[in-house]
DNA sequence: CTGAAAGCGCTTACAG
DNA sequence: CTGAAAGCGCTTACAG
């Protein structure tokens, strides 16, 4: 490893130009930089991370934590997680993992060894112990997600109010009228008061109501037979419902098959549209899914935004609420 | 940040003394030693990670290293993440995100910031740049995989024989002789040398030809309609088929939809098997896929343990093979 | 504009 | 068994 002082020999100059130069913190004759530059290019100099996160008392490490335990990562959260480390490391951080359990255990012996800045939490409920934890610590932290009542927190979520309305749309100008939404209630890995549910859920009643429009409910295991069975019946005591909004990652595709079990059509007899969900749900289906895609890599990008705007400058960037974006597909079709 | 300095007055001895506890490097007394603790107790202290990591020259930080750009994490990469990133933590160290280019470049300059003491590789092709550039940056690396010529590095990988091997034994018990094996040829995402992808073909050809049994490969782009179209052309053009393998993550769902548009019922007529996916594709299908299911879990708690003990103890642990494991479903049945 | 020197919080020969 | 002190590689007032 070649250090600032075999910089400053080989240029001529002390360390603490090298560190100016480096740093860009103090003004150096362009003569001298030009000499330090060279030196690094030569040497390959990289400054030595822990030296400097001793000196400086900031490790430009941040700390992803997620539960694995309570929740399964799906290919959703996946998208959160390689979009917030590729930020994390334009911004010259880099991302730590904490897979660790929900109820802040842990958490608190982690944050006091010094190792990361900030934190950046997923997966949040509306009452999260994390969060509280995080609050009495005094340490940053941004949200993908939010609790009830985030106001005064770092956070970037989902627009529910807006995708749910956006699925609307489409759904009634194709003349659909009798709707059903299919959640995760009571299903393993569902977690109390898991944001993204509640708030679905909350939209859809409201919107609906709003538009005059007839509608169901029901929660659903987080498995692909599950969303077939409960479909079959679902379409069996409520023939009337044409369109089928999902939010559930795991059914999803259970959905398309229960609907054929239901000896019906997809699209030509019911539609289906997924709330929520990745692109690479659509392209494992077929038909492939419509679907209100996940703006994963948007949240997680600016998630790490948030956090090192606040970190670097003591930025309190304004909550950011991004909706879901329309995904074509080949499952909606207008109503029957 | 309460540092061993405050533990050292408070209990009246030495900062060596602290460390000493801390350590276990040295003999302590009983009666010191409980001074000690009782004041790290008091003091709620963690020891500073910057600091330590200057002192022995050793971050306890692994980087895992993985390819973003070219080939999109999926569900059963998501595994190895996970678990690798909970054995990293059981091991007191941690694991830190490198979503870089497949072509070494960056590689470099992350690894002289002494920012880690290992790394993790994962999606590691035949002959993969960023393995050269390892070995000869002389940084400690294991692979969950391997090249072609892996002998002398540290690698855990799936046994793909074993596998290919225990998922004939089914097929063939059931009296399947015609079989059709779907993989993922030159859709997009493909890497070309992809490891998993040669082995299981060479495995295949090798272990149909042993068994006397007959049987066609062929290549398929990495989307569920791609594998539908591809299924049902091939049932259509080789009706003597009564069983499919595929190893092709995202065409997985594909080819059971691809069975069904020729007219045919999985599993009644056509039997169907995946290979090295995880078990959360299986909760996707309806019906269940059977699967020989990707030793996720294992592989990535193997390639940290292997990373681990070179980095405390120089042991080279012998290459890891596992094999997939058969999760059984409601896709196989016996021959028609 | 440049440098000498203290300090960040640990570890570890070395001495006692 | 315990401690004084040097050193890990940086940063940053402070002096010049």
């Amino acid at each position: 490893m070649t250090t600032m002082q075999d910089v400053a020999d080989r240029a001529g100059v002390s360390i603490a130009t090298v560190s100016y130069v480096v740093n860009g913190t103090k003004a150096v004759t362009p003569a001298t930089r030009a000499k330090v530059e060279a030196a690094m290019a030569a040497l390959n100099f990289q400054r030595n991370r822990a030296a400097r996160a001793l000196a400086v008392r900031r490790t430009q490490n941040l700390a992803l934590v997620y539960p694995v335990v309570e929740r399964r990562l799906g290919t959703t959260s996946l998208e959160f997680l390689t979009s917030a480390a590729t930020a994390a490391n334009r911004s010259d951080y880099h991302l730590t993992l904490w897979p660790i359990s929900n109820d802040a255990v842990g958490l608190t012996d982690l944050l006091s060894a010094g190792l990361v800045d900030g934190v950046l939490l997923m997966e949040v409920l509306l009452d999260d112990p994390r969060v509280t934890t995080l609050r009495q610590a005094g340490t940053p932290f941004a949200m993908i997600g939010r609790t009830a009542d985030p106001s005064g927190d770092l956070y970037a979520d989902i627009d529910f109010d807006a995708t749910v309305s956006a699925a609307l749309d489409r759904l009634e100008s194709l003349g659909h009228r009798h709707l059903a939404l299919i959640g995760e209630r009571g299903g393993t890995g569902a977690l109390p008061g898991y944001g993204p549910q509640v708030r679905t859920d909350e939209a859809f009643a409201r919107l609906v109501a709003e538009r005059g429009l007839r509608s169901i409910t029901v929660g659903c295991e987080q498995t692909a037979s599950a969303g077939a069975d409960i479909t079959q019946r679902l379409l069996g005591e409520h023939p009337e419902v044409t369109a089928i909004l999902v939010r559930n990652e795991q059914a999803t595709l259970g959905v398309m098959v229960g609907v054929r079990q239901a000896g019906l059509r997809v699209p030509d007899d019911v539609s289906v549209i997924a709330l929520g969900t990745t692109g690479e749900i659509s392209t494992m289906s077929s038909p492939a899914l419509t679907m209100m895609q996940s703006p994963g890599e948007e949240l997680g990008r600016l998630g790490v935004e948030i956090l090192v705007d606040y970190l670097e400058s003591g930025t309190r960037t304004p909550p950011q609420l991004v909706p879901c974006t329309f995904l074509p597909g080949a499952s909606i079709a207008p109503a029957r």
